[in-house]
DNA sequence: TATGTATGGTAAG
DNA sequence: TTACCCTACATAA
């Protein structure tokens, strides 16, 4: 149930315990076992994080690619359930077993090149060129909110981060992506890549600025921490907050803090 | 114990 | 736009 942080936080992990290793490679619940067979064995040379998705390439030239979807996790394993996808293991102590992903396929590196091109800059890269992310954007007239989702736009940015980001910069959900100034965008890049930097050291998301917690960081429940993200109320200003469905998840916004643009009114 | 919800994305229609 | 993936967790009963 990962934002884009998450990622890179277990490619960090996977890196330090498995890379440069001959993995024992296995798909205990027989989805995958002619993809793990291909790999079995080899040595993981890299591991590449971008956005929501994770690239293990092997010395076979070939690449893992998964990505975890709402339900998929990695847990130390070996775990005995039948339900895992997916085994790394060495030949001592470590074994790394993935569960319920949305995607677990081996790759020619072609491929895999073409699933990363597909994706926008990701903040928590070198290579990321907020560029991409504005060409994307500028000509969609959709509101910025379903736009900040769109992985091929801005990778690594989850529900937490859209109503977060969106409320800090002061920029209205439903607002057309083609209103927005660049200006406005670029704090808005500037914003969610501080985010997600900070997300990324604490091990968790709390996206409130550190002098307007009312507590220490480690008191702070899982929900506190957030201006509007599944709160009653604005953080800032106590405007209840609107909660609606935009195109299948939940949207949050305070709307005197974020003004609405003309055109929402008329429709509400 | 049962039920509902979730930080996501894809493929089918 | 809908169905699906098919887990973990919180809350209700």
């Amino acid at each position: 149930m990962p934002e884009g942080h998450t990622l890179h936080l277990i490619a960090r992990d996977h890196r330090r315990r498995l890379g440069g290793r001959a993995l024992r490679v296995s798909s205990p619940q027989g989805r995958a076992v002619d993809a793990a067979r291909r790999v079995d064995r080899s040595v993981l040379e890299r591991i590449d994080a971008h956005g929501k998705h994770l690239f293990y390439e092997w010395s076979t030239g070939e690449v893992l690619h998964v990505h975890l979807g709402i339900f998929g996790h990695f847990l130390d394993g070996p775990s005995g359930g039948p339900n895992v996808r997916w085994r790394m293991a060495t030949d001592d102590d470590v074994c790394i077993d993935l569960v319920g992903p949305t995607a677990c396929e081996v790759l020619k590196p072609d491929a895999a090149d073409a699933v990363a091109a597909r994706l926008g800059p990701d903040p928590l890269r070198r290579d990321a060129d907020p560029e991409v992310a504005w060409a994307r954007l500028r000509n969609r007239r959709v509101g910025i909110g379903q736009v900040l989702m769109d992985q091929s736009v801005f990778a690594g940015v989850g529900n937490i981060f859209r109503a977060e980001s969106l409320y800090v910069c002061g920029i209205h959900p439903e607002r057309p992506a083609n209103t927005v100034t660049r200006d406005e965008f670029d704090a808005l890049y500037a914003t969610v890549a501080r985010m997600l930097k900070q997300a990324l050291k604490d091990k968790r998301i709390v996206t409130v600025a550190r002098d307007e917690l009312p507590k220490p960081l480690k008191q702070l429940d899982r929900l506190e921490g957030r201006y509007v993200y599944r709160q009653e109320n604005c953080f800032r200003c106590g405007t209840p907050v609107r909660r609606w469905d935009l195109a299948g998840r939940w949207c949050y916004a305070c709307e005197t803090c974020q003004p609405p643009p003309p055109t929402a009114e008329l429709w509400r």
